[in-house]
RNA sequence: GGCUCACUAGCUCAAUUGGCAGAGCAGCUGACUCUUAAUCAGCGGGUUCUAGGUUCAAGUCCUAGGUGAGUCACCA
């Protein structure tokens, strides 16, 4: 059926075989309650009306193509360059706002690049149009192509006077408001796409957000990384202290889990020979929810054969100093009030000589849970009593340090029991070579000179796998297949990990990794009282 | 999981001590050929998150539940 681009020309009267299609929905017995009458708002009932009404008179609501010259971005730039001359552009968008003056309309047009004002006048379209379509049948957020020469109105606004307009695509739903959009948090994260398209500074989030990515890859592919990926389905989880989410193959009748980190994986293809390796994508940590936490979230790892956690911690500041000037042209930023210098070199404070800063509290003086625990006591903290001392530690770090850390701070040197994966240090056997990073009171990365002794790491996941045993759920399993790997022998090599969500808000300066998550986890709203559970029967659950 | 707070028209928000549930935008009708949050006149629009309870009377008080936010616990 060809697509009538003019609309006001067409027969009216003539029903094509769409209008049965959409009258059908209106009736009682249509195949779902969505669009029933009984379950619109008024304001839906109007926009399914003109829907109708568009149809009747023979304009197709939803054409399969569409004919657009410029951009708005584009259509700017012709004029800019004093190029349009009288020629007709052709732009398509979004209708953001419309004042109707008459016989003369402005709207306001929206596509990807931009806003551009489209000037209506009865005269200058076919006729009818004016009144009957562009008045009476065009909603707000309505998509539509408006072609016509570029002009500047007497308040010098630069605009499309329109002498024909393509109907593009019906909006059934009423936009927010036009001026304070949708604030409610959780239908902007529920329902992302009306966040979106009303909100416009959401956008830039996640523009930048892809700059940040960009940058990282930039940076890396620079320095002679090589990207690669390796497996989220994983027959045993590592790299982190975390519990993961379990899955099941059904053909294969075998339990898997979600990686939560990359770290083995990449390890091992240091052994195979490359010696310098980064992923970046999605890990997966069946824990809390939080503003700085999501089930799944965007994480980089690189491993870098040959070096050290010294050479990664020179490196890691340069990495984000790069970013920071791809997305803000400059190092030093301002998160919710403070302002952050990311200018190389950062700070190095040792975790012990931090911690006892922060607590007097001299951790090496405790070197047991028991002692230490009855230490925290004394001077009015709270221990877990089911902790063991490389938790008290880190809780000591998390709560008194963590916050206070403002300025890009590496804490170095952690306790070896935290840190089943890392070097020991050779000038103390208690501590590995090992940093954090953090800023704006948040860690965002964690990285270590790699343990390559064979030995001394199934040493190590022994001794996790004892604490697993005596109820640490986040212990690592012993990894058999990477102790084989480690045993063909791995180079000195430096590892690194960063949460590219967080990165994001600090160079987004927003507050709760939500807003930097196009898409972050919510509960499934329940519909009143409890429903049958049709699912999980075949899914077993994490232990 | 504990505690605190929030949930009212499509959207943004009001509603006094428990006393007729309102406004702006959006919508509908009308006027208007240079507006830009257009303006002006009129009209419609509500399961006050859900289910109970107290009361002559509940958006408001009580109980339970849902969802979200904050916080603590937990979580590199």
């Amino acid at each position: 059926m060809p697509n009538s681009s003019v609309p006001g020309q067409s027969s009216a009267g003539h029903t094509c075989a769409h209008g049965q299609k959409y009258e059908g929905m209106r009736m009682s017995e249509s195949i779902h309650p969505i669009f029933e009458p009984a379950n619109l708002s008024d304001q839906e009932r109007s926009r399914l009306h003109n829907l109708e009404a568009l149809v009747a008179a023979g304009i197709e609501p939803y054409p399969a193509r569409v004919k657009r010259t410029h951009t708005v971005a584009d259509a700017r730039a012709l004029f800019e360059r004093g190029d349009a001359g009288e020629d007709a552009v052709t732009v398509t968008g979004r209708i953001k706002r419309m004042r109707i003056m008459g016989k003369m309309s402005f709207a306001d047009l929206e596509d990807g690049t931009g806003s551009i004002q489209l000037v209506l006048r009865k005269d200058s379209l076919p006729a009818n149009f004016y009144d009957d379509v562009w008045k009476k049948l065009i909603d707000l957020g309505d998509f539509v192509g408006a072609t016509g020469p570029l002009v500047v109105t007497k308040t010098g606004e630069l605009s499309v006077d329109v002498r024909e307009v393509q109907f593009l695509s019906k909006a059934l739903k009423p936009m927010p408001d036009k001026w304070h959009g949708v604030r409610d948090q959780e239908k902007r994260y529920r329902r992302r796409y009306v966040d979106l398209l009303a909100n416009p500074p959401v956008r830039d989030i996640f523009r930048t957000r892809a700059v940040i990515v960009r940058a990282l890859r930039d940076f890396l592919d620079g320095e002679g990384f090589l990207e690669v990926e390796t497996p989220i389905l994983q027959p045993l989880y590592g790299g982190a202290a975390a519990r993961p989410f379990v899955t099941h193959h059904n053909q294969l009748h075998q339990d898997l889990y979600l990686r939560i980190s990359f770290e083995l994986y990449l390890k091992r293809l240091i052994v195979g020979g490359y010696d310098r390796v980064y992923e970046i994508g999605r890990d997966f940590r069946n824990e809390g929810v939080s503003f700085k936490h999501n089930p799944e979230f965007t994480q980089l790892e690189f491993y870098e054969a040959y070096a050290d956690y010294q050479d990664v911690m020179r490196r890691t500041e340069e990495m984000v100093a790069h970013v920071a000037r791809q997305v803000t042209g400059g190092t030093t930023i301002t998160w919710q009030g403070h302002t952050v210098d990311l200018t190389p070199p950062w700070r190095r404070l040792p975790l012990r000589e931090a911690i006892l800063e922060a607590t007097d509290i001299d951790y090496e003086a405790y070197p047991d849970a028991e002692s230490l625990a009855a230490e925290m006591r004394r001077l009015g903290h709270d221990p877990d009593p089911r902790s063991n001392w490389g938790k008290l530690v880190d809780s000591l770090m998390a709560k008194h340090v963590e916050p206070h850390l403002i300025q890009p701070t590496f804490l170095t040197d952690y306790p070896l029991d935290v840190s089943p994966l890392a070097k020991g240090s050779p000038d103390d056997p208690r501590l590995v070579e090992r940093f954090e990073g953090f800023m704006v009171g948040m860690e965002i990365c964690n990285a270590f000179s790699e343990l390559n002794d064979p030995i001394d790491q199934l040493r190590r996941f022994i001794d996790e796998a004892y604490r697993a045993r005596h109820g640490d759920e986040e212990a690592h399993p012993v990894d058999e297949d990477y102790i084989e790997a480690l045993s063909y022998g791995m180079p000195p090599t430096g590892g690194f990990g960063m949460g590219v969500d967080r990165l994001t808000m600090i160079l987004t300066d927003t507050d709760t990794i939500r807003e930097v998550i196009l898409f972050p986890h919510l509960r499934t709203i329940r519909e009143g009282g409890e429903e049958e559970e049709g699912a999980g029967e075949d899914v077993p659950s994490a232990q």
